[in-house]
RNA sequence: GGUCCAGUAGCUCAGCUGGAUAGAGCAGCAGCCUUCUAAGCUGCGGGUCACAGGUUCGAAUCCUGUCUGGAUCACCA
């Protein structure tokens, strides 16, 4: 990689010239921005106190010793306190030829090691996924991509929190109002009509709350004492009593549940190397809990609840059993955390969960190493921001939530429609024109929330519906398309551009820039895969699409006339639209051949 | 109130661990299809990087404070 060996040249020449060895830190160098002559760039400004010379002159000399000791650095020049550094020829003709032919080429080699557990989707039973969901899964399916694409062991697991308070109070309200009604009976997704009744409840909850308060209630009593959620409560007992009625009640329920979120699952392209059901670990954290007590680090209130005193730490007091010796999420947590280190020894434990939960992950990293479980600094809490809508957060309850079905459904009329306004879909056929509709409404949608970055709060606006030209996925999916579309016609034409070893001595400034870009990918999956950052990986893709049609714009390639640059033209493109097509399919996206 | 996160163009977002005149897309305006796919390309307009100090050769980036917005501090998950 030419970075390293300027880099280290670079090193030397301050050690020669000044005599001094310079830090590490000092040694930046950057790409030359596109309005300046050069390839790479070197700040000199740092290196003023060692040459004791001002910047023209110091970058001078740089770059004359730069020059004379590498067979790479075929130029430079001086614009105040950077020194511009222009790579041979023979370097980016190099770098093209020994990729040509690697189909690995940015893939860290497969390494055989303790896998990377990264936990995600983690849905409740009691409501359809809707667009926080989607970004969830998306991006624990793509930072488990990128680090597989690292060379790293991946397991991608999902802990579905199939009981609890929530799930019983779905179940009540169905009992109640449901009238007997099944996804076969009303024709819907089973999670969809789970959800509908969770809303009821809530809806009835309230109303007995209102009525409460009316007859003269203080409103906190009034929460408490409502009967529905008496009931609910009762109802969660008797399901951790094993009663029969109940348990058939949630495992029918929750079977529809499951039916439906298969669908959509299956409609992103999500998969699983093992799912856990809460409600066959949330009885294993309650063991830790025992063990801590031994150990002295949890204690006892006169209640019989559990506790553990954080404020050494800054935190407050944490639960972590109830008095009727009921676990709680956490200690639901700390059993799963084991559970999952015993099935895999991980190298990391990584949760793709909200950042509203940031807090109690420090809570849990802290009460595992309380525990003195030595891998407790394994656990990563791949913490992502919320999508927003234009009122603010969605709330399932309120029904200001974006479906994920709804919002493919209508990612696709979107697809349709705009192909056909484009009159694009003359040649297909019914399924092909499905199959690409299919790829690009989903092509748009994970672009979207994918090119963001993961920590951040994103913005989504239902009445705005996604673009599809621009920075997008269809854009990408766009250029991968027009680049087959090429290389298909030179391949009817018999002509055999693959094979051919070509040699250039002089690169047009588009081709060069292409390959600059190009040069970048094993860095970015790099730096995705340590960041767990697909935004990376997704504005990569743009950069690359977007340098590819302005080459494409700008020159010929099937009719150019010089054999030997029409077969590197024919290359180039050869290796963008697969550069292309490995980029999008880490962040789960496909691209088509036509469209 | 404590803690944490964020604030960059009208809107949505980039800007790597401090480097050159802060970049894209959308929206607006003006061009380019008898060159291989115009979901494309080219150009124009649009900025006090929330505000005020500080650190230094240099700050959108680091530090302090202020303002604004969000999250969290549950015997919910």
């Amino acid at each position: 990689m030419i970075e390293t060996t300027i880099i280290h040249l670079l090193r030397q020449a301050i050690f020669e010239i000044y005599g001094q060895e310079p830090s590490e830190d000092l040694l930046q160098l950057q790409k030359t921005r596109p309005e300046f002559q050069g390839d790479y760039t070197i700040v000199v400004f740092p290196f003023l106190k060692m040459s004791r010379k001002n910047p023209e002159q110091t970058a001078n000399e740089i770059g004359n010793y730069l020059m004379d000791n590498s067979p790479e650095i075929t130029d430079f020049n001086v614009i105040k306190g950077f020194l511009n550094l222009s790579v041979s020829n023979e370097y980016w003709m190099r770098f093209f030829t020994n990729v040509l032919p690697d189909n690995t080429f940015g893939f860290g080699k497969p390494q055989d090691i303790a896998p990377v557990v990264i936990e995600y989707s983690s849905p409740n039973t009691n409501k359809p996924l809707h667009l926080g969901h989607v970004r969830n899964n998306l991006l624990g399916w793509s930072v488990a991509e990128i680090v597989k694409a690292n060379g790293i062991p991946v397991k991608k697991v999902n802990l579905v929190n199939d009981r609890g308070i929530h799930i019983c109070k779905s179940m009540l309200a169905w009992q109640k109002w449901g009238d007997g009604s099944t996804p076969e009976s009303t024709r819907q997704k089973g999670d969809k009509l789970v959800g509908e009744y969770y809303v009821r409840f809530d809806q009835e909850y309230k109303k007995e709350i209102n009525t409460l308060i009316e007859n003269g209630m203080d409103a906190d009593k009034a929460k408490n004492s409502a009967p529905l959620l008496l009931e609910a409560k009762l109802m969660l007992k008797k399901w951790e009593d094993g009663d029969q009625e109940v348990r058939e009640l949630w495992k029918k329920m929750n079977q529809w549940v499951y039916t439906g979120f298969d669908v959509t699952y299956h409609r992103m392209g999500i998969d699983f190397d093992k799912i856990y059901y809460e409600s066959e670990t949330y009885l294993s954290g309650k063991a830790l809990v025992e063990e801590g007590l031994g150990k002295g680090v949890f204690y006892k209130k006169e209640d019989g609840s559990v506790w553990c005193d954080l404020t050494p730490d800054g935190l407050d007091e944490k639960l972590l059993l109830r008095a009727d010796g009921t676990s709680v999420y956490m200690t639901q947590d700390i059993g799963t955390a084991q559970l999952r280190y015993d099935d895999y020894h991980p190298d990391k434990l990584v949760y793709v969960v909200g950042n509203e939960q940031n807090y109690h992950f420090d809570v849990l990293k802290l009460l595992l190493k309380k525990l003195r479980k030595p891998w407790a600094d394994a656990i990563e809490h791949l913490s992502y921001g919320m999508v927003e809508l234009p009122q603010g957060k969605m709330k399932s309850r309120e029904g200001t939530v974006v479906d994920a079905d709804d919002l493919m459904d209508e990612m696709y009329q979107t697809a349709k429609s705009t192909t056909e306004t484009l009159g694009k879909f003359d040649h297909f056929s019914e399924k092909e024109a499905h199959e690409l509709y299919k790829m690009l409404s989903l092509g748009a949608l994970k672009y979207f929330i994918l090119k963001v970055d993961p920590k951040k709060t994103m913005m989504f606006n239902p009445a705005e519906s996604i673009d599809f030209t621009g920075n997008t996925g269809p854009f990408i999916q766009y250029t991968h398309a027009r680049i087959k579309s090429v290389l298909r016609k030179a391949d009817e034409a018999g002509f055999n551009y693959l094979d051919q070893v070509v040699d250039l001595s002089q690169l047009d400034e588009k081709e060069r820039s292409l390959l600059v870009v190009l040069h970048d990918f094993p860095q970015v999956i790099k730096l995705a895969g340590d960041q767990f950052s697909p935004a990376l990986v997704a504005n990569f893709a743009y950069d690359v699409a977007k340098e590819f049609n302005q080459f494409y714009h700008a020159l010929v390639i099937l009719k150019e006339e010089n054999e030997t640059r029409k077969i590197f033209r024919l290359q180039l493109a050869f290796i963008t639209a697969r550069t292309l097509q490995q980029s999008m399919r880490l962040l789960g996206i496909e691209v088509p051949e036509r469209m």
